[in-house]
DNA sequence: GCGACGCTAGTCAAGTTTGACTAATGAAGG
DNA sequence: CCTTCATTAGTCAAACTTGACTAGCGTCGC
């Protein structure tokens, strides 16, 4: 699964309503752009791509108000929120060690209810202890480790990788089990979004100047 | 940086000369399709494409002893074993947070001697703390965390992925200075590819059949 | 003696990602 | 005024990735 989709479909549906510059600006505002793939031609990429798969629905807008050429605003569709929650479900309970995508799910997690994402995240903790399980099985050789050599340095790497992603896991479900932040259907949602014309606090030292890294 | 160059480079580099099927092969014999994006298109795709830019040379050869379509072999040239040792430097260096390029790098850094592997580990080290000094300082809000309320998790994510990830690799660093394992001009080299025939040990439980994942 | 199957060695189209480029507006400076 | 510059909003070609497909050859069972 690519994290993009989850991103933008967790933007639009924040706003209600969005255009692509919005979604590229919050992105940044939760600092995705740091730990994900997400620039400029992906976003815009994944809001056509979902609108002629019937997950977003695209609204031709006027020029837009403040320079630039005109602007469409896209909106999630019924078959988008679906979408969106099976991505968010997965992101969540997944080990495919890919880091990004489970930033993606904690940035967005408080879309579902407290129970479901407690239940999710410990799913997650039972499909890294299966896939520990398997691999060393799996991987350790007759004559014992070392005779690997230096390839055996990867395993290792992985195994303590998913060990401390795991423990740290843990200390996630302790904080929300111990009742932080605010999930669906606990009364006022966190803002996660910048409202039109609001300017991003964290933005990054050089804001986007004609893009180019 | 893709890791595939990194890690195509140095199967046919092993080699000396090598086919596709040769590079495919060695890449499962370390697992690369595990934690990496590794797949028969990527592989054959980055050989043509470094063949056309000159860090490859492509020689054709009969149709292959043992069936199937007439096969390529590649080497490399002097200009792709200057990319290589660059591409492979930059993996042990950089603390980009893409895990599967540190075990490329770890898979190939024998191909250094065991002082440069160090210093480079050590730069790692460094760059990670650089990085972690950068984030902290910059996101923490005036009033004190948790006024970016559940979105404060990506980073405290990120950060805690850092700090085990240094950690692990002081413990790497100990155990190269210890004496493990045989680097560059120490003597009879690690044999870190398949020779011709030779069955891999190491294969997954259904060895691609018709491929598909 | 032939048909099914698996292994060898790839190709290909569709989708995605990248980095650089464009074009319109408005404000600031001289 | 008029040039320069940042900001807004997005496009585009080239490269890369993906998953499914192809085709030759051996061999095993019957």
């Amino acid at each position: 699964m690519s994290v993009i989709r989850l991103l933008v479909l967790g933007a639009v549906r924040q706003h209600g309503r969005a255009h692509g510059y919005q979604v590229r600006n919050d992105l940044e505002y939760w600092g995705a752009h740091e730990w994900s793939n997400a620039k400029p031609g992906s976003i815009y990429h994944a809001l056509k791509q979902m609108a002629k798969q019937g997950l977003l629905v695209a609204h031709e807008t006027a020029p837009s108000t403040a320079g630039g050429p005109p602007r469409t605003e896209y909106e999630v569709t019924e078959q988008g929120t679906e979408e969106y929650f099976r991505l968010l479900r997965e992101a969540l309970t997944s080990y495919d060690q890919k880091p990004d995508v489970l930033s993606a799910g904690l940035g967005l997690m408080v879309d579902l209810e407290r129970e479901e994402a407690l239940a999710l995240l410990e799913r997650r903790l039972a499909s890294i202890e299966e896939w520990r399980k398997a691999v060393t099985e799996y991987y350790v050789p007759e004559n014992g480790p070392g005779e690997l050599g230096h390839i055996g340095e990867i395993m290792d790497f992985w195994v303590h990788s998913a060990d401390t992603g795991a423990a740290w896991t843990r200390g996630l479900v302790a904080r929300i089990r111990g009742g932080a932040y605010t999930f669906a259907g606990e009364g006022e949602p966190f803002v996660g979004v910048l409202a039109e014309g609001e300017e991003n606090p964290y933005a990054t030292r050089q804001p986007h100047p004609g893009d180019a890294e």
